[in-house]
DNA sequence: GTAATAGTGTCTTTTAGACAATATTGG
DNA sequence: CCAATATTGTCTAAAAGACACTATTAC
C-alpha cells in the first residue's frame, strides 16, 4: 500500500488531496518602472502551458521544505540568487479550475528586491525574465491563474506602500532621500511632494544618515540606511488622503 | 494502484502532496467582548488533539469544494447558519510540525458576525461555544497551531479596524452610530472620541440615515445602515496617529 | 423638573500640500 | 559665474483630539 508514499494512509477516510504549491511574486525597479520576473513553464510533454510565462514557484517538496515560507524563499533564491529579501504572504488561491491537473491550491509570497546589476539578466530569451508592469497588468500571457495572482501581488504592494516603508527594501543598503521617494513615485506612479516626504520619513525615524554622501554635478546628497533593516515602518497616514 | 482515488496519478514524479485544510475564525461581539467561536475536536481514536478546542475547519473536499472561499463559506454556515456574513483571508500556513499527521497546510479565514441570538448557544458544553478573547489570545488551549491562527486573525481584524469599516458587519443590518462607534471601542480596546468619530463616518459616506429612530429613557437615537453593504470602506487615516 | 443618552460646536494640534527660497557641488 | 540637484522654510488646509454644550425623550 505505502511503497515511497503513505500520503493518505492515516487518514481513514482517505481523502483525495489538492496539489499544493507556492508561486512568487518578485518585484523589482528598472529604469524608473515597476518589474517583475516571470519564468518560461518547461516544454515537457505532459506540463500543461508549455513555454508560456509564469510565476516562479512549483510544488511544495514535503522532503526539501520545512514549511511554506522556506520554500517560497528557496524558489526565490533559485532564480535570482539573493539571500534575504523582503518576503510577505499575499494569499492563496485554490479551487478545482486552476489547474489541468486536477484541484489545487496555491501559496502566493511577493518579495521585492534592489534593482539586478544587469538589466536584464543575459539573453532576452531566458528562462528568467524581468518584465515591466503596465497599469495592473504585464504584457505577456500568464500560465494558469497567475495574471489573477499578479494582479493581487500588485495590488497589494500599491496599498501598502501608501503608508508603509516598504519600497526601501527596493533600494541597496545605501541610497538618498530622492532615491527612496523615487521608488514611492515609481510604484504610485505619481509624483509625491518633497517636502511632506522628507518630513514624514524623518518623524518615523525610518532612516538614519551615514558617514557619507553622494556626488555629482550639483550639491553631493546626504546618503542613509535604514534605522531598523528588519522592521517595516507604518506611517499614520496615506500619502494622498484627499483621494481615497 | 488507483482505487478509488486517482490523486498522485497526474504527475509523473509522484509526489508527495501535502494535507490542504481550511480554518475560520469567526468573530462576533457578545456582551461588550470580543468572542470567537470555537469547536471540540473529535474523541474518535484516530484523531489528533482529541477533545480540545479548535478553530472550525477540516479538509478541503475536493468533490464538495469548488474553491478555498466556498469551503469556508461551508464550514461557516454548517457552525453558525450564517449566510453571507463577512469573509475575508488571513492567509495561509503550511509545514512538517503543525499536524502529526504529515505536512499540511491550512488556509485561513476570518468572518464578522453579528451577535447571535442565545448568547451561547444553548448548553455550555456543546460542540460549538464562543469564547471571550481577552489581550490577542483566548483562555483555553487550542488543538495544532491554532493560537498562532488565532492570534494572526485578531491582529489582522485589530489592525483593519483602525481603517475600515469593518466593525459594521458585527452589528444587524441598522444600527445607531453609537452602536457603532461601541463596536469599534470593543475590538479596539480603547475610547474613541465621539465627535470626530461621526465627523469621519459621514464625510466617508459609510452611512445612511433610515426612516426609524430608537427609543428608550432618552433621546432617541437615529437608526442608519450601510450606504453600500458590500463594499468595505477604507478611511484615510487611522483612529489613533499619535500612537503608532 | 431629572436622568440619560443623542447630537453639535469650538478650539487646538498635527501634518500634508503647495511652492518658494536657500545651499552646495562640478564645470 | 551657471546648471543642477539637495535641503529647508513658510503659509494654508484638512482632519483628529479634547471637551463643552445643547437636544430630546421617559419618567
Amino acid at each position: 500500500m505505502e511503497m515511497t508514499k503513505p500520503v493518505a494512509s492515516f487518514d481513514p477516510h482517505v481523502i483525495e488531496r489538492p496539489l499544493s504549491t507556492v508561486d512568487v511574486v518578485i518585484f523589482s525597479v528598472i529604469d524608473e518602472r515597476l518589474h517583475v520576473l516571470l519564468v518560461l513553464r518547461p516544454e515537457t510533454m505532459d506540463e500543461p502551458f508549455k513555454g508560456m510565462r509564469a510565476l516562479p514557484g512549483g510544488f511544495v517538496d514535503v522532503q526539501k521544505d520545512l514549511d511554506l515560507e522556506s520554500c517560497a524563499r528557496r524558489k526565490l533564491q533559485e532564480k535570482t540568487g539573493v539571500k534575504s529579501p523582503y518576503l510577505e504572504q499575499v494569499g492563496s488561491w485554490g479551487g478545482i479550475k486552476r489547474d489541468p491537473r486536477g484541484w489545487s491550491a496555491t501559496h502566493v509570497y511577493f518579495s521585492l528586491i534592489p534593482a539586478p546589476e544587469s538589466p536584464s539578466d543575459g539573453t532576452p530569451n531566458s528562462d528568467v525574465k524581468w518584465f515591466p508592469i503596465a497599469n495592473q497588468r504585464v504584457g505577456t500571457k500568464l500560465a494558469f491563474d497567475h495574471a489573477k495572482l499578479l494582479e493581487a501581488a500588485i495590488q497589494r504592494l500599491r496599498n501598502k506602500v501608501e503608508y508603509t516603508s516598504l519600497p526601501a527594501y527596493l533600494l541597496p543598503e545605501e541610497f538618498t532621500l530622492t532615491d527612496l521617494q523615487h521608488m514611492y513615485e515609481v510604484v504610485l506612479e505619481r509624483p509625491i511632494e518633497k517636502s511632506a516626504f522628507r518630513t514624514r520619513v524623518f518623524a518615523a525615524n525610518l532612516v538614519e544618515p551615514i558617514d557619507k554622501v553622494r556626488a555629482g554635478a550639483n550639491r553631493p546628497a546626504q546618503l542613509y540606511r535604514l534605522t531598523q533593516p528588519k522592521a517595516i515602518v507604518y506611517f499614520p497616514r496615506t500619502f494622498s488622503p484627499r483621494k481615497i
